[in-house]
DNA sequence: ACCGAAAGTGACACAACTGTCACTTTAACT
DNA sequence: AGTTAAAGTGACAGTTGTGTCACTTTCGGT
């Protein structure tokens, strides 16, 4: 009934999320974007009206693909093997923070439809929340956590460790096993 | 023998920092800094050929700053202290390795000026790992650091973990020791 | 009072990004 | 083969940022 696409909407998002780290919220256009997939910049706007609801959408996909894997995390029933499954899962989407600190920057927008992306967005943040703040209860009634660390900070250690640059190209093997060895029993040598 | 100046160059470089933190690297503009500021345009221009000198001259200054300070490790004789000092003097800069960060999106310009000062920013992020690393030496000689993780881990860590954005505002004081108690003896409470 | 020099301004030409739209291309269906 | 509708194009007008420059302002020194 109609021509063939050039690019598919997952090539769209793949190249979108590319831009967006290189090149921030701000530096990311249509016309960088365009040039990528190798069509005219008219072609994205049949699909979406402005960047805003580009990156929006994006990102509510993104976010999905990495909800609906994190949900597996309650099949797991004692609190290491949810620590182990977290941190993997993390370590796969090792940019999803770094996605959703350029959701933030998301200017409100006059568009409805942004708008009520950004609202599912800030639902689905939320959710992703509660599911880690299980995680994080487990621990401590396991008794496997110290009781007095802020539930959020235990997080945030997650969240911002597997993001720190390897820059001198260790192995990713060892790199991990250190990094988990630190979160779990410090760096510093037991007396 | 001239007229009063409407900003000083520490004002200049102090909404840089800010809007540079704000809007990203690309997301900057000379117009955003002249609004800021209060001033014309072409006012900055009369200091700054452009956005990429303009850039690495501040971050030369942030740089120096730094470096100052972090000389000053030498006179402690005890990698606790150490440990202590560089903790609160990261912790002073929370925002150093996300300018560092920004330093490296600065293209390679035609004007010479500013690959000279991106030699110099580099020969000075050398410098600062050199202070880093004999930081490093001294806690794994005194057997105080486990031998087996990267040196530079141990910074990554420390640099990383300073930025875990503390959204439900707790306390600084807990926040900031809960990080140093994690960072040195993890989140797993001791059997 | 007036001169010179540094500080600041605003207008100009140019470049990049935005959003739109009339138009062309292409594939499926009759 | 002809029709249809989605897919894609490229040109246009509008906005924002860039770099320059002739001009004005303001101060200290003479």
């Amino acid at each position: 009934m109609a021509r063939e696409r050039k690019f598919s909407t997952e090539e769209l998002y793949q190249c979108t999320k590319q831009l967006l780290l290189e090149h921030g919220y701000e530096g990311f256009t249509f016309s960088l974007l365009a040039d990528r997939l190798e069509v005219s910049r008219g072609a994205i706007y049949k699909y979406f009206e402005n960047k805003e609801e580009l990156i929006t959408e994006f990102m509510l996909d993104e976010m999905n693909h990495f909800l609906v894997e994190l949900k597996e995390i309650a099949v797991l029933d004692e609190f290491d093997k949810q620590f182990d499954f977290l941190f993997k899962l993390i370590f796969k989407n090792i940019n999803i923070q770094q996605l959703i600190e350029f959701g933030k920057q998301i200017p409100l927008s006059t568009s409805e439809k942004v708008r009520t992306n950004i609202l599912k967005l800030e639902a689905m943040h939320l959710e992703m929340y509660k599911y880690m703040q299980n995680f994080v209860s487990l621990g401590k009634s396991e008794k496997k956590l110290k009781s007095q660390i802020p539930d959020m900070l235990v997080l945030g250690m997650i969240f911002q460790t597997v993001a720190i640059p390897n820059h001198f190209g260790i192995p990713h093997d060892t790199w991990v096993k250190s990094i988990k060895e630190i979160i779990s029993h410090g760096m510093f040598q037991n007396k």
